[in-house]
RNA sequence: GGGGGAAUUCCCGAGCGGCCAAAGGGGGCAGACUGUAAAUCUGUUGUCAGUGACUUCGGUGGUCCGAAUCCACCUUCCCCCA
């Protein structure tokens, strides 16, 4: 089966600049393409991994990817789909996601032997200089085109600052300098950079008479179109640190009926034919096809020592006594406890179950939290320091379990 | 540069001197129903020493017994004209 055929069977495709010509390319051998990644936060997430995964699809195929790290772009920030404007970061802090995104992404694409490239756009963007440089590329830009494309619609009406309208233009001319540096004929991305990934496209045709080319991939979107990978704490992060294995587990645990095949297809790298076997699952018997993706997601991100943690924990807190080693746990130290008590409202504030007192206060009077399964009646409740020896299990609600120990 | 408008709690958005911790919706968190799903219905959604106090309606000052609401200046944004 063709790459491209791959790509299209796993629901990933969005669109294509020209599409005979790219399924050509990914059937030769040893192509060179790049993926832009914008230094944002200092861990790398779902959105992100997706792009990775497309990588090592093209890496295990014999092709060449180069990841560019954007030390540059992210100075200006990209405006496309965003309805407002980034907050603008620091070099430091810049130059500090790039370190973390560079540790977290050597785990998944190969860089040795020259097998991947990792890039800097700061590395030529820093450097330019305002008048050479409009005159070499501001001619082959029409305003009027720009205005008009789908990424600044939003913008047209809440607000467009001339610094954020440079950001194609600067995407634009990192694909000709991967061009003409590297032989980059191809640039991936979210169907969000379609835009800015046919301005650079059509940059090298302008400036060489050559033809180069675009491919986006779909956003995750759960059914409803609305982006996946987001909780109420943030996105979904592939730093641990971040996004604690388990907890990065149960959102795809949790995850709606209609949208695990799609997920499976995504973002894993099981078979289309076992994939499909779980697509045949109907009713509650749709929950083997989450656990199914959760594990093997997790496995990707953390390794299977960590996934089959996640597993058994759930399996023992859902299924089984309510408890596992592995579950989340709070540490308490004497100094927590006054005259050998502590409240409950303060253990749900220091496990951040609740994001303050106030909260727990009303989780505590609407009755979903659980003490080893005795509801905790009043917001006064306190346990002694022995109960403790053995471990405590607080439920809030009939999902979330958590752990408290002493040190 | 001239003229007009706007900034509200996580988001959108109402409020335009006291009845405002601030309508409504979205989102979140819970409850019922379920399958650790969706849909639906219900409750809840600033903080704390909790029948009260404190902080919050872009910023700083002011008027007033009392300001999200009025005034001045500042900041940012939008629209029209140049």
């Amino acid at each position: 089966m063709s790459l491209l055929q791959e790509f299209r069977d796993r629901e990933l495709l969005a669109q294509m600049t020209n599409e005979a010509e790219i399924e050509r390319l990914l059937d030769s051998k040893d192509i060179t393409f790049y993926i832009g990644f914008d230094p944002t936060a200092d861990s790398l997430h779902i959105g992100h991994f997706l792009q990775m995964k497309i990588m090592a699809h093209m890496q295990r195929a014999g092709h060449h990817p180069i990841a560019i790290f954007g030390g540059g772009t992210a100075m200006i920030g990209d405006p496309s789909g965003k309805s407002d404007m980034r907050k603008m970061l620091t070099k430091e802090i810049i130059a500090h996601n790039i370190e973390c995104f560079k540790q977290q992404m050597a785990k998944f694409i190969d860089i040795d032997d020259g097998k991947a490239l990792f890039v800097n756009n700061a590395d030529w963007l820093y450097n330019l200089n305002y008048i050479e440089f409009i005159r070499d590329v501001g001619p082959h830009f029409s305003v009027n085109r720009m205005l008009s494309a789908e990424c600044y619609k939003s913008r047209m009406e809440t607000g467009l600052t001339f610094l954020e309208f440079n950001y194609m233009i600067m995407q634009s001319y990192d694909f000709y300098r991967l061009f003409m540096d590297h032989g980059c004929i191809l640039q991936f991305g979210g169907d969000d950079q379609w835009s800015n990934i046919i301005g650079g496209v059509e940059l090298i045709r302008r400036k060489t008479g050559k033809e180069a080319y675009g491919m986006t991939f779909r956003l995750l979107e759960n059914s409803e179109g609305v982006k996946m990978g987001k909780t109420e704490k943030g996105a979904i992060w592939l730093n641990a640190d971040k996004t604690p294995p388990y907890d990065f587990y149960q959102y795809w645990r949790n995850i709606n009926d209609a949208d695990v095949i799609k997920c499976m297809k995504m973002l894993t790298f099981m078979s289309l034919d076992e994939i499909s076997q779980y697509a045949e699952l109907c009713g509650s018997d749709i929950n083997e096809a989450k656990e199914k993706l959760a594990y093997e997601l997790t496995k990707l991100i953390h390794g299977e020592t960590e996934a089959d943690k996640a597993l058994s924990t759930a399996h023992d807190v859902y299924e089984g006594a309510g408890f596992s080693d592995d579950m989340p746990t709070t540490v308490l130290d004497a100094g927590d406890f006054i005259d050998n008590k502590i409240k409950v409202a303060e253990m749900l504030v220091k496990s951040k179950l609740a994001s303050s007192k106030t909260e727990a206060k009303r989780l505590i009077v609407q009755g979903c939290v659980f003490i080893s399964d005795d509801k905790v009646e009043s917001f006064d409740s306190s346990l002694d320091t022995d109960l403790f020896t053995e471990g405590i299990i607080l439920k809030k609600g009939k999902k979330v379990y958590h752990r408290f120990i002493l040190s």
